[in-house]
DNA sequence: CAGTGGTCTAGACCACTGA
DNA sequence: CAGTGGTCTAGACCACTGC
């Protein structure tokens, strides 16, 4: 197993960071094939030139992304399966972007009101509060997706309607400073009435997919509640879990 | 902050670990203010006579839970918000079990049949294998749930009517020695037709979330593909994501 | 038995934050 | 500036696996 790994010392990037991003892409270019072992840490640290829990600390942030598997007594291996992503906290509009669509974005409303109680329950603020309504129609191929209701608290950001047409909410996030760090999901189902229908370019009765997403930041902070209709007929969630050891 | 930590250094259990489970239940019990400091990890190593790194290994672990967050330059803090689990890999057995829903069961169909393509696609096995076809009912409160289909390698388990009665396929496979460790899911929606409305007790054109989920064990062989249809109107799928850092 | 990963130590220097 | 987490080293002993 004649891989070129080396490490740069002159680089700001960390010296296991290094490691483990080249031992990644020589798994997803199959040059370390699947259920090979990787050879001993001892070993591997020796010829990098690196301490030993450098090498361990590369090796499980893939152990940790689901791409190895350490035995005792064994060695470490690459995982069979093909693992992907797992399931991440993306915008639609990131992941039609990913998928190629091409997605675009009609902003039906913007306005600033007053929380209902469901909507104060979400964000953790008092009913009445003021918060920033954003509604907005997903398109793909010029295709209505989705229909989205999101609330974010209105000191947050204040995004021109050009800004949420060109871009996905958490993004905006992002580039105001937010780090994002947890969100709390629901996804269910339901058939659409007769408003929703015609909004999404669907019979009544046609099945929809429903998501209510509360997004969290590093602080703990609740910076947005949404509300999301999904055509069933066009969308679904896709993803992949990792057992916790 | 004096939280009672402490040690055992004759306990099997690896220190790092018993100092993890201290902080988390402390966290749990409201004993660790959500948005306080947890103080530095020196002194923290040194009061609890551990070094450096394995304090800093305890830390990182409920960092990775999504419970604490570091911040270079102030410090460790208790995460405010409440974070649950994130979504784990279970079984709806467990999910209802666990909800305090006394699940049953009832045994549709457990037969060993040829692969279609679909099956042998998602098994990743050659069409026409042999597999284990179980088809089940799920009830809770003695109402209908969900209707699953799922099909196995016919030489991992074979399960006895009355097991698959009373628990979880997936505790049956870990029963069998199987270490689960990863799955790839679809969720979508569509409508009932006749034969699933009556299955279901539902009525025709009522909305069915629909769940793909093929599981793979730590060898990356699939061990399970499950087609599975749930009432919308009595269930749906609440899980948590973390952002990844 | 030899070889593997699992755990642990006692230091070191750096990068970033806030006062 | 002092204090924090981020990274790294060079060892050590243990527990488990397979031969």
């Amino acid at each position: 197993m004649d891989l070129q790994l080396s490490v740069d010392r002159g680089s700001p990037v960390p010296l296991y960071f290094q490691l483990s991003q080249q031992l990644e892409s020589a798994i997803e270019r199959g040059r370390l094939a699947p259920g090979s072992l990787l050879g001993n840490e001892i070993d591997l640290a020796g010829r990098l030139g690196l301490s030993r829990p450098t090498v361990r600390q590369a090796i499980q942030s893939l152990v940790d992304k689901g791409l190895l598997v350490r035995r005792r007594g064994i060695g470490t291996q690459v995982v069979h399966s093909q693992v992907k992503r797992p399931m991440e906290l993306s915008s639609l509009y990131d992941d039609l972007e990913a998928a190629g669509q091409r997605p675009a974005t009609q902003v039906l409303r913007q306005d600033v009101e007053e929380a209902t109680a469901e909507v104060a329950a979400a964000l953790a603020v008092p009913e009445g509060t003021e918060v920033l309504l954003v509604e907005r129609l997903r398109l793909a191929h010029g295709e209505p997706m989705a229909h989205m209701r999101n609330h974010l608290p209105a000191d947050l950001i204040s995004p021109k309607a050009a800004e949420l047409e060109t871009t996905g909410l958490y993004r905006l996030l992002r580039g105001a400073g937010v780090t994002l760090h947890s969100a709390r999901q629901t996804v269910g189902a339901r058939v659409a009435d007769a408003a929703e229908a015609q909004l999404l370019a669907e019979d009544e009765g046609a099945p929809l997919l429903t998501m209510q997403r509360t997004t969290y930041d590093d602080t703990g902070r609740a910076v947005e509640y949404g509300s999301h209709l999904y055509r069933a007929s066009r969308y679904s969630f896709d993803f992949q879990l990792l057992v916790r050891p």
